[in-house]
DNA sequence: CGCTATGTTGATCCATATCAATAAGTGTGG
DNA sequence: CCACACTTATTGATATGGATCAACATAGCG
């Protein structure tokens, strides 16, 4: 793996307090990729090979039923996904695809292992990189039962500005279609849901979304810590 | 904490592996207490101050937002709750009440985390019981996303008579309020769902199921290890 | 520059929520 | 042990959020 990738990977804070051996020992059977966009990298029910770590570009995991599919959670850099599957040495729950072209590093999930047993360091980061996984989840699955799928929209719009570092006025990081599927509604109700969120001063030209005034958006949103909060 | 409860924690997987020194200093500060039925432990966004057993009984861990209220899961013995939170020292997500009289151990958290330091063999353990909660909720979250009302509780039955060791015959384990919340809808909807079920060989009768043919049961259910297996 | 996928809009349908009334349990105190 | 009170469950009527189907517009992309 180049030096380069390698201290993307290290800078991660799962791997940052890692002993060196422990760490070298992972890298030399990690190997890095390019993907194009719209890639189908790892289907669910398939055994956890490798850990994934997105460098750069945008992963989709999704997850599909009975002829229905839904998208579960969109990862960007610099961050690692299926870690409960490579832990468990469990098959995926979910699917992976990129959303745009991306370099994924791929660690085989038994050095995972082995480096989990061998390095307590890094078996503490892993926790804590579980639980913050954990508390997503949750946080998501309070979004979807608490919430309509405007209220919905409107905390995301909400999650997004202070993302972007408080911007009134910032493109979707992805197409609509994907985020309808994220926030639990069709394409069609996606664009209806803006077109109702216009009353509260959202406004939207192809990808840019536009906050007139963030207060009355809050006011209807009513974002909230235990469900928007990105870190804790 | 009198020895006998002190066995059942130290059986749980989470404790097995742990040094008796770590287990010990872990238990003094640690204490259980009886709650009547209804009774609220815990609130969301309190700090976690305390590590949750439930030795017997039940509880409901729920959660609120804008004077809505969802349930998120029942937690049976012996298993915790609100490791997350404790591990991160974050505020909890979820709020707990008790489903019916129970038994419940309080271990300190700070103490958590500091047996979490010293104890790699502990800090493994919480890996695995961190990834196996998460894994939990990802599949309540397909479960949520990708059936419909009347699948999800086809589908909870066909889990139910699973953990009931096959029984085609047994009671639901709490109120049918607390299920419609479980599965996401209104106790009428659930009502409803129940006689819908009965062209698929179910029927009702106060808490009692009764599965007449498991295999058009399931031919409906279409139940899928990656949403309903319960370990794994 | 045209093809194909994405997004929008309208019409309609369906699942589920809500509101209201009644029935059936369940627990409590006399 | 029964009667009352209160909660839970059921049933019906209606409202509504959201899905589906269909047509059209638009925007990327080769």
């Amino acid at each position: 793996m180049p030096r380069s990738y390698f201290d993307d990977v290290r800078r991660l804070h799962l791997f940052a307090k890692m002993s060196q051996d422990s760490f070298d020992t992972l890298m030399r059977g990690s190997y890095v990729q390019n993907f194009p966009p719209q890639i189908d990298m790892i289907h669910e029910g398939e055994t956890s090979d490798f850990l994934h770590v997105v460098l750069s570009g945008a992963v989709e995991l999704y997850s599909s039923w009975s002829n229905r599919e839904t998208t579960m959670a969109i990862v960007r850099p610099i961050s690692t996904f299926i870690l409960a599957a490579t832990i468990k040495n469990a098959p995926y729950l979910m699917s992976a695809r990129t959303v745009e072209k991306s370099r994924i590093a791929l660690i085989p999930s038994q050095d995972v292992r082995a480096a989990f047993d061998d390095d307590s360091d890094f078996a503490r980061a892993i926790v804590t990189e579980l639980a913050q996984c954990y508390r997503a989840v949750v946080k998501s699955q309070k979004d979807i039962k608490l919430r309509t799928s405007l209220e919905r929209l409107a905390n995301y719009i909400v999650r997004q500005h202070v993302r972007e570092g408080g911007a009134n006025e910032f493109d979707l990081p992805f197409e609509k279609r994907t985020l309808s599927s994220l926030l639990g509604m069709t394409p069609e109700n996606l664009s209806r849901a803006f077109k109702n969120l216009v009353p509260y001063g959202v406004t939207v030209d192809g990808r840019r979304i536009r906050i007139e005034d963030l207060n009355i958006l809050k006011a209807f949103a009513k974002p909230d810590p235990l469900i928007d909060d990105r870190a804790s």
